[in-house]
DNA sequence: GGCCCGCATGGTT
DNA sequence: GAACCATGCGGGC
């Protein structure tokens, strides 16, 4: 059992701690040999051969074969040495009892994600994978993930006491550095801690261990890691007083743990009272509360404190096998990051992070990468990915201007804390492993804090990234490194992710299923979103399903992150719509909009159901009517009420008066005394303030803005509602609505947002199959058969009317001249701009679009439409056109 | 004049 | 009402 080389050294070798072997190597050794932990915080020397077994995981197999607490894994049947020290991390406890080996523990973990699966603890688990010293070993220990990553129900109904010991049994068993290499970590259920600990309790504890456990944690900010490394390290607690309470290995543990995570020597010295706490009985409510904050504190900074302690080698690297230095340091602490600072708050054990912060990350950071993204990035490696945070790109994120803010609180747990505005340099991988380099640092903000990164352009232009994308913040272990994904707004219904949902270079999050708790509605249904979306455009369709309108406009708001009103346009397009002031005083919610739709003339709109919504379709486009309020005076009596576009006066109508867009006193057939501008206004402006509050009383324009509390859901045709207010007159241009898309949300998934603004980068092709593509093209093709019936029958009356009216008929009176979309081809000033370009339509490309439109190239939705194409001549001819719509729609 | 930096403002939560 | 955060904006280069 010797080796050539450790016979050589003799003189001054250790001896292989193996007992088995016994073989003396030199010290210090040419080659790093290190096992796995002991109760003492020390790493086992191993000699090469035994280091080598332990590493590939055969030590148990070589050395402890004929030894008791060998299993055998319930889902592979691989044996499975549960019976000592070394083979600790190796197997998992089931719930339903019996072992899983690490390997199939990691599968089932991604395989089957359950709310413990998906549970920090379990991920932190993972890490046990992991060869080296994790950063973050005890970070979902300290929570930012227990309470804000996933926060499953389940987790957040656990005791106490449950949650302790699952923060203990996570970060124990996250640590590589206990773990060692041994084989990854999977899953481990509570049970299968508690049972794990219930092992190592049997072991003896000496005080001399405990005292240098003591010690350790005492000595480090972080002293966690030595306090937890195994059980017996509680025997320490004894020595503060709980001793007798902590007889529990995997209780002491927790104490233990506690009182490291209080970071503060004095108070573990002296934190009985923080101590007496029965391991198996639950925490009492004031302690748990305490324990929990300092917990969380810790945790939060996870990595950089972990880097801390790559900064104190003297003390943490006996721990970490010499891991000072690993490329998690260099990860997470650039050399800029590597202050005096830094170590200030890691010795100080301060958290940067509190309770609060832990518990109140707004959902909308929240993680939503799921376990099969997550198995994506980490591939086939040991790696672990543990999602930190997103953020949605706002215009400015995503803009020149190279600056991500980012959430305050997320800044502040997950990455480094800075004092200093200038911040430090942050080394960011993306997804495709790219590194960059960033500056983390603050502004000074009302007393407050701004976090942003800096220099983000080449990355977010890497990723293709644009305002409404989600980037993800996730932590890959154990090499610590911060990584940058990303999910495209359109990814949850584009093409591919539609049919494979691969990630593509982000971590682009499957539409459904991992968004339980958060981002439901339409978000979790984006193909009806699409549905919706779509029928809007083409057919100008009311939906007739108004509760669903609101969920999706809610949903535009919770789901993709919260986007505040009207903050979704960029600074360029929100100066367009400052710069109109119309626009900005017209608006109208969705419902009034739908209000103000009218039906074709001669036109009865057909019903049709789409994915269980009843859409009102019409084969051509409504038109908009005039915007009305109704009263109900004290009679009872119920009158609308419209203003006329001469003299601004408002007339009294019958309440089923249905107004064209533009109307005026001379329309007004139902009171033959104020046909005329000039007749006075029935009631005083006083009265019809009363009536009809915050409109009678205003200016022509603002007499119709509504107010805008309701605007999140109103958005799709908000601007739709204004065109037939500001069209002075003249119908909807019918066929816009169908080319021209409704301001949505970033991120909303319809199939005219996920075409991207530019008109670059993927988008859905004329074969795309997605079930979209197709309803749409279906539909598209069945409309487009009767509109060419209809506009044939329409040209072969309309030429024999000019035969024999030619000579009275206008030469622009062109066959279909009756037909409202006609009337279309005229509105060429319509603030249509403000209807698309704050999602990210180019307002060229739009104005090309809306130069080259023509009523009968509305239903022509190319919804992948480019803006160079829309320049092409657009054909004279309705049935070429038509033609042409028919064959795009066919393919 | 354009760009960048840093702070201020104000809407939103 | 406070905190957060998107973005506006002024000043400097």
């Amino acid at each position: 059992m010797s080796s050539p080389s450790s016979a050589a050294a003799v003189a001054t070798a250790k001896i292989c701690f193996n007992s088995q072997c016994k073989e003396p190597f030199p010290d210090p050794p040419p080659t790093r040999r290190k096992g796995w932990r002991l109760r003492s915080g020390e790493i086992a020397e191993l000699c090469d051969r035994c280091s080598c077994m332990f590493e590939q995981g055969n030590f148990c197999e070589t050395f402890h074969s004929d030894d008791g607490g060998w299993r055998n894994c319930e889902t592979c049947g691989k044996r499975v040495h549960c019976g000592c020290i070394v083979s600790a991390p190796t197997y998992v406890f089931l719930d339903a009892g019996g072992v899983d080996c690490v390997a199939c523990a990691r599968k089932s973990l991604v395989t089957a994600p359950n709310q413990m699966l998906s549970s920090p603890m379990l991920m932190s688990q993972q890490v046990s994978e992991r060869k080296e010293f994790p950063a973050k070993s005890w970070k979902p220990l300290s929570g930012p993930f227990f309470g804000q990553w996933r926060q499953s129900p389940h987790m957040w109904k656990m005791t106490s006491a449950q949650s302790d010991l699952q923060q203990r049994l996570s970060y124990e068993f996250d640590r590589p550095n206990c773990i060692e290499k041994l084989t990854p970590g999977g899953r481990y259920s509570i049970l299968a801690h508690e049972k794990k600990f219930e092992n190592l309790s049997e072991r003896p504890i000496t005080s001399s261990l405990n005292n240098v456990a003591r010690e350790r944690y005492v000595n480090s900010k972080i002293g966690i890691d030595a306090a937890s490394t195994f059980g017996m390290f509680h025997g320490e607690d004894n020595a503060d007083g709980v001793q007798d309470s902590c007889r529990h290995v995997g209780e002491n543990d927790s104490v233990s743990t506690r009182k490291a995570v209080n970071g503060d020597p004095c108070s573990t010295s002296a934190s009985g009272a923080n101590l007496d706490v029965h391991p198996n009985s639950c925490v009492k409510p004031a302690t748990s509360s305490a324990i929990k904050e300092d917990t969380s504190s810790l945790g939060l900074a996870a990595p950089f404190q972990s880097a801390n302690d790559l900064k104190e080698p003297s003390r943490y690297s006996n721990q970490s096998q010499g891991q000072a230095g690993s490329p998690l340091s260099k990860q997470f602490y650039p050399q800029g990051m590597m202050d005096a600072e830094l170590q200030t708050q890691i010795r100080n054990g301060k958290s940067r992070v509190d309770n609060r912060a832990r518990s109140q990350l707004l959902p909308r950071y929240w993680p939503r990468i799921t376990d099969k993204e997550l198995q994506q990035i980490s591939g086939d490696s040991n790696s672990v990915i543990t999602p930190l945070f997103e953020k949605m790109l706002s215009a400015s994120d995503a803009g020149r201007i190279g600056r991500l803010v980012l959430p305050k609180k997320c800044a502040e747990a997950y990455f480094p804390t800075i004092s200093q505005p200038e911040g430090l340099p942050l080394k960011v991988q993306d997804a495709n492993g790219k590194d960059w380099v960033f500056q983390f640092r603050f502004w000074p903000n009302n007393n407050s804090r701004m976090y942003v990164l800096e220099g983000v352009t080449p990355c977010i232009q890497a990723m293709q990234l644009q305002a409404g994308d989600t980037v993800t913040f996730s932590r890959i272990d154990p090499e610590g490194k911060l990584i940058m994904g990303f999910r495209k707004a359109s990814s949850v219904s584009s093409e591919q992710d539609c049919q494979t949902l691969k990630s593509g270079n982000g971590f682009s999050t499957p539409p459904e299923g991992d968004n339980k708790g958060t981002a439901k509605d339409f978000k979790g249904n984006p193909e009806l979103r699409n549905l919706i979306n779509t029928a809007e455009q083409w057919n100008c369709t009311k939906l007739a399903n108004e509760g669903l309108l609101q969920k999706d406009g809610l949903n535009a708001r919770s789901s993709q992150g919260g986007r505040r009103k009207g903050s979704n346009l960029g600074s360029k397009s929100k100066r367009l719509r400052i710069e109109n002031e119309d626009s900005m005083e017209l608006k109208v919610t969705w419902e009034e909009a739908q209000q103000l739709l009218r039906p074709p003339p001669n036109c009865i709109p057909s019903v049709v159901l789409v994915e269980g919504h009843e859409f009102e379709e019409y084969e051509e486009a409504p038109v908009l009517g005039k915007r009305t309020y109704f009263t109900t005076n004290r009679s009872g009596e119920n009158c609308q009420w419209a203003q006329c576009e001469d003299c601004l006066k408002w007339r009294r109508l019958p309440v089923d008066a249905l107004l064209p867009s533009r109307w005026t006193c001379s329309n007004n057939t139902w009171d033959s005394e104020r046909s005329l501008c000039s007749a006075a206004q029935e009631l005083s402006m006083e009265l019809l303030a009363e009536l009809i509050p915050c409109k009678a009383g205003a200016s022509k324009r603002s007499k119709v803005k509504v107010e805008t509390d309701n605007v999140e859901v109103s958005d799709g045709l908000d601007t739709l509602a204004n065109l037939a207010i500001l069209g002075e007159g003249e119908n909807l241009p019918a066929s816009q609505p169908t080319t021209k898309h409704p301001r949505h949300r970033p991120g909303c998934t319809c199939i005219v947002c996920i075409q991207p603004p530019s008109g670059k980068g993927p988008k859905h092709k004329q074969t795309c199959t997605c079930n979209v593509c197709l309803t749409v093209k279906r539909r598209f093709r069945t409309l487009m058969l009767r509109r060419e019936k209809r506009q044939s029958e329409k040209e072969a009356e309309t030429a024999r009317k000019q035969q024999k009216q030619q000579s009275n008929q206008s030469p622009e009176k062109a066959p279909g001249g009756n037909d409202p979309l006609k009337i279309d081809i005229g509105v060429s000033n319509s603030p249509q701009k403000a209807m698309t370009n704050d999602e990210g339509i180019s307002d060229e490309g739009f104005e090309r679009r809306r130069a080259s439109e023509s009523p009968l190239k509305a239903p022509q939705i190319d919804l992948n439409i480019q803006p160079e194409r829309e320049e092409e001549p657009s054909p004279k001819s309705n049935s070429g056109s038509m033609l042409r719509l028919l064959q795009d729609a066919a393919t």
